[in-house]
DNA sequence: CTGAATTTTCAGAAATTTCCGAAATCAGGT
DNA sequence: ACCTGATTTCGGAAATTTCTGAAAATTCAG
């Protein structure tokens, strides 16, 4: 490996680091080096920085690309393949999000419907087909309020997230209002 | 495998999906085991459940113990060990999160935070450090998020998650209110 | 069309991870 | 202390994944 140390440390992390992700190490490697190259890089470079096999990086390339992590560009009069990471980083968390919803959750959504959808055939199933469905609702809770996020401006995710845990104090202060609003008119739930 | 075609099809699908995250094929299994079961489970009836090893159940619950994703239960005059999934899905979200964001993102940190210490020795360690920065910051902004809404309660959670994008637009209406009384005034920023 | 430059594919080597069975350890009960 | 039932540890077998080098395919210039 052929880089320069801080690069070479991070590169290094981020290889270890994609292990615990879906991702294995060189792919992790060719990732991190593209996203703190300013100018995209063709393959050979990386095969230089990175000290791996050509094919190796064809391979890993080819990845990236599956997760849309990485773009492809050329340069005129060059007709080598270079790559590079968006420099938005607001939009590769977006592109992060929506790959790993695609490969991690979408397909257990898909099952925990079809099983809820049987007809169970003993109680112990009945029992299980209501744990399915508890998991289940929990993921499209979850699942909604990313649909309904993720379109969201930088600048308005941005405010969402510095907001935190004060929306929902807006909301109580509404609801003790309301409570009392009832009370002295004195109907129903507390 | 010796389980109901219901519990099977749910066990098999995690196991496969174990994988697409940090966890085995068998540590998913028994998880999914546990999860669908009303009752605690001992060892043996995991090996028996699911047709794999003794000890690759021992390793699996002690990977799942270590995870905080399972329950160690004693039941009076039994001296065995016996394992639960916790009843609570949301509890098992919180956990879920909690020790994810432990092994996927706090090492990365801390590392990031290293190495924007360090003194940049040529330009283009000066170019990695911004992109560094960049990500730092992102990472923290999300993290600050986290430890903020991950003590609210079930409820209030429930109630942030429906709430989605929606929460941005009242914030709109406030600015449009103040702009406008700004402009009426004639002062600073539009 | 030919040929040089580049990328991709693929079979198997290398490395890693998972898994089992045997042995060791542990925790009461007698 | 010793026995018994239960759990854990651990060396290495089996399976899986990663990585490589050679060969094939692709692409474009002339």
């Amino acid at each position: 490996m052929n880089l320069p140390p801080l690069i070479q440390s991070f590169v290094l992390h981020f290889g270890e680091m994609g292990s615990r992700w879906g991702i294995n190490r060189t792919v992790g490697q060719i990732y991190a080096l593209l996203y703190v190259s300013p100018e995209p890089l063709c393959a050979d470079q990386i095969v230089e920085g990175l000290g791996i096999s050509r094919s190796n990086v064809s391979m890993g390339l080819r990845e990236l690309q599956a997760w849309n992590l990485v773009i492809l560009r050329h340069i005129p009069g060059d007709r080598r393949d270079f790559f590079t990471a968006p420099d938005d980083i607001w939009q590769i968390l977006r592109t992060l999000a929506e790959e790993r919803k695609k490969r991690e959750v979408d397909p257990t959504l898909s099952v925990l419907r079809e099983l809820i959808m049987q007809q169970p055939g003993s109680e112990e199933e009945r029992y299980a087909q209501s744990r399915l469905m508890e998991m289940n609702g929990l993921i499209e809770q979850l699942t909604n309020w990313y649909d309904d996020v993720k379109g969201l401006d930088t600048e308005r995710l941005a405010t969402l997230l510095s907001l935190g845990s004060r929306v929902t104090r807006l909301l109580d202060a509404k609801d003790r209002i309301a409570s009392l609003g009832r009370k002295r008119r004195g109907d129903g739930q507390p």
